[in-house]
DNA sequence: GTGCTGGCTTAGACTTTCACAAGTCAGCTA
DNA sequence: TAGCTGACTTGTGAAAGTCTAAGCCAGCAC
């Protein structure tokens, strides 16, 4: 029956409880997969944070084939996550960069969270390249807080129904 | 030659500056994609966070086909994300139950990630659901922060050597 | 002009991910 | 013993992701 609290899970509250009731329609992490589902997306998006912006250092620098990068470039500044900028180097003929939107930026969070869990499970030396905090030199980690300050646990958490949800999932 | 500093990059300091002279060899992030990398992990994962464990919702509720269901279960459980639980309710036989382990529930950040990023970019009517702190009912949000607990943003961030690093990436 | 280089595109093949439909099997109920 | 149900498995086929290898094109250098 699922009735009883779990380990490991958050509380459903309110009309999302039980959840046999409602579909997850519109999901919002569904439509983010939508977007970034593939390897080599995020790949990509991660050398996109370590500051490349060519075609070719992309393809070399995460190791997916030129065919791959391309289409995946492509897909990318179609979804907006990069815009494509040209720019000319002295000597050099005009060439498009591929930079970064606010839109692109903001998966940041998404590519730490993986990181810090493979770094955690997956890499039994170690990290093997870990993030500091520029001005103090500690390293940084994701965290979920609520907009209150506290650090929130996942045994703390409630799941509600927010403004989004389609009216017609009883 | 991408030695000025960008937009939307972190800083690459030490043996990591720069980008041309390493590989991203072990990286944690391609590591972690290795385990979850398809959409079907990601939502089965989703539901267990939700507390469902049993085969046939999954299906349901994911909208996972059975076939792919079975595989990703078995592979979820073979990666050490979820454990089979035999459980057995009065009057029925014995069942097998899919639990998060520490490990799978430790990729709860991840989920919250993509899905705070699918409501600001994908939900143009606001999030279908949130999350909120049991304690003092505020929504919770993904956040970085360092160990000296100062909330870090991508233009404060670092990105230096871990003692995982292979020795050979010159 | 001829060649070189960066930034792709095309062709062909293989693998993985998925859906739909149907079949299997164990054990409880009647 | 005959059916029902939960939990899968099998078969088929389409779509997506990936590779290698090769080709194309624009514009500087010569």
């Amino acid at each position: 029956m699922e009735t009883s609290p779990q380990a490991h899970t958050i509380r459903l509250s309110g009309p999302l409880s039980p959840r046999a009731g409602w579909q997850a329609t519109g999901c919002s992490m569904a439509r983010a997969l939508g977007v970034v589902n593939s390897r080599s997306a995020l790949l990509i998006l991660r050398e996109a944070f370590y500051g490349t912006t060519r075609f070719d250092h992309f393809a070399q620098r995460t190791g997916i084939s030129e065919p791959v990068t391309a289409a995946r470039l492509a897909e990318l500044v179609e979804e907006g996550l990069l815009a494509r900028e040209p720019y000319r180097e002295p000597g050099q003929r005009t060439r498009l960069a591929y930079r970064l939107t606010d839109k692109g930026a903001e998966l940041f969070p998404v590519l730490v969270a993986l990181m810090e869990w493979g770094d955690r499970w997956l890499a039994p030396d170690g990290a093997p390249v870990v993030l500091t905090h520029r001005d103090c030199g500690e390293p940084v980690h994701i965290e979920l807080r609520c907009a209150a300050d506290h650090e929130a646990n996942l045994d703390e958490l409630d799941l509600e129904a927010g403004p989004g949800r389609p009216a017609a999932s009883a």
